[in-house]
Formats: C-alpha cells, sequence, structure tokens
DNA sequence: AGTTGATCATGA
DNA sequence: TCATGATCAACT
C-alpha cells in the first residue's frame, strides 16, 4: 500500500517530483481532498480549476506563482486533464494568454507556448460527467517534452495564428483555425476587453484570447505515454 | 484588467 | 453528440 502525505515544500528535483505524484495514482480525489483537508465541490459549475489547483498543492507547487511553469526551479508545468474510460482526453487543454499587441519580432522558440509546454507533468483524471468528482479517479502521471514532430505541429499553427493576429484578423480567427493549437476567448466574461490589432493596423478593443491544445493532440500525447 | 487554474452549456 | 465560445474563482 502506498502512503501518501501533503508535501509542505516544493519538489528539489524531478525525481522527488514524479515520486510524489505516482503516488497519487489510484486514489479518488475525495480520498485527497480529504487528505489535503478540503471540500469536494458536488460538481465544477463555478470551482472549475478545483482539481488543478488541488493537485497543485498535493504536489508542493508554490502557491500563486505567476507567468512561468508550476515548479519553475525544475521548468516543469503541471496540468491536469480530464480523460474518459478510453483514456481520451474530454476538454481541450489551456496553454497561455496569445499576444495581441506588439508581436512584432516574436518567434517560435521565444514563444510563451512553446515555453510553457517544454516539460509537462501530465496528471490524467477521470473526468467522466457521470462520476461525482469526489468519486474521479487519479491516473498514472507522467513527464512529457515535445517530440520533434509535435514541435513541428503546434510551430505551424502557432504561426498561422500569430500571423492572422499581426494582420489585423484576431476577430475572424475561430477555434477552427489550427490542427492542434487552437486560439479561443479566455476571459471572466463577455464584457473583458484588451487591445488588439484592428484590419488597418489601428489599435483595437477586442476579447482576451487564449492558446488551447486540442484534444486530438493531447490525445496522442496520452496515448504515446501508455503504448 | 490580467493571469493562474480549468469546465460549462448551448448551437450546429 | 460534441466542439466552440463563454464563463467561474482566486489572486494580483
Amino acid at each position: 500500500m502506498k502512503i501518501f502525505s501533503i508535501p509542505n515544500a516544493e519538489p528539489q528535483s524531478i525525481h522527488e517530483l514524479m515520486l510524489r505524484a505516482e503516488a497519487l495514482a489510484g486514489l479518488t480525489l475525495g480520498e485527497l481532498a480529504a487528505m489535503a483537508e478540503v471540500k469536494v465541490p458536488i460538481n465544477f459549475k463555478r470551482e472549475k480549476g478545483w482539481t488543478g489547483q488541488l493537485i497543485e498543492h498535493c504536489l508542493g507547487a508554490s502557491a500563486g506563482s505567476k507567468t512561468q511553469q508550476d515548479f519553475a526551479t525544475l521548468g516543469v508545468e503541471l496540468k491536469t486533464i480530464p480523460i474518459n474510460e478510453l483514456g481520451k482526453p474530454l476538454e481541450t487543454t489551456y496553454v497561455c494568454y496569445a499576444p495581441l499587441t506588439n508581436i512584432a519580432g516574436i518567434e517560435w522558440h521565444s514563444s510563451s507556448v512553446k515555453n510553457k509546454i517544454q516539460k509537462v507533468l501530465w496528471v490524467p483524471i477521470d473526468g467522466r460527467r457521470e462520476i461525482s468528482p469526489q468519486n474521479r479517479c487519479i491516473a498514472t502521471p507522467f513527464l512529457w517534452t515535445p517530440n520533434t514532430l509535435q514541435d513541428m505541429q503546434l510551430r505551424n499553427d502557432w504561426e498561422e495564428l500569430m500571423e492572422l493576429i499581426a494582420l489585423g484578423e484576431v476577430e475572424n480567427i475561430t477555434a477552427k483555425h489550427g490542427q492542434y493549437l487552437q486560439l479561443r476567448p479566455k476571459a471572466a466574461n463577455g464584457s473583458a476587453l484588451t487591445q488588439g490589432i484592428g484590419k488597418n493596423g489601428q489599435v483595437i478593443q477586442t476579447r482576451p484570447r487564449g492558446f488551447y491544445l486540442k484534444k486530438e493532440f493531447t490525445h496522442i500525447i496520452l496515448e504515446n505515454a501508455f503504448s
């Protein structure tokens, strides 16, 4: 029987992080929440980020860290991902905000997307809606770094999307653009506005956008990890 | 308003 | 049925 206790400090090595993460496998969110002494929501209608924050806490991520990776000293980004009984993702994966102004000179190799996903600790969790949150089971976490093909796939989509943004087409971009990386609104609500580039190069107000990994892409990551 | 964590819910 | 567009909460 595996023993798990809530750590009180950040992991000092990848190895330590992975030991902690692997010890979560098989636990339900209810069991883990009990150890952390937090209440499990009946559903995620309001607390949509609850699972991610629980796992962060239980792996010893420093709370409220901004802009950089969850485990900055290790260069590791943590992502929970809801899956069904076949191991297929049930949701897309948020990566980061998309820059909509001052984008001249931004290259893929220095982009937020590329840097965010250089090293990701994926924590797959049974996310089937017919299972109550407290009974949802944590699967086996694994570390992932994009391979050459995956890097190229994301780069192609990223460059297409950034080109459209630079050309003042941001408001014509839909989630259908991009094969593996998509651009979608990312805000508290529809009234949130930020600056963007208009069709004639002027500054416009537009909804903030975020980059998301499409399910097809994360599905392949999961398949590779468990094959 | 911006960024972190994401899932919800409705139109196609 | 399912992805897109919208939304929720905490913290800064």
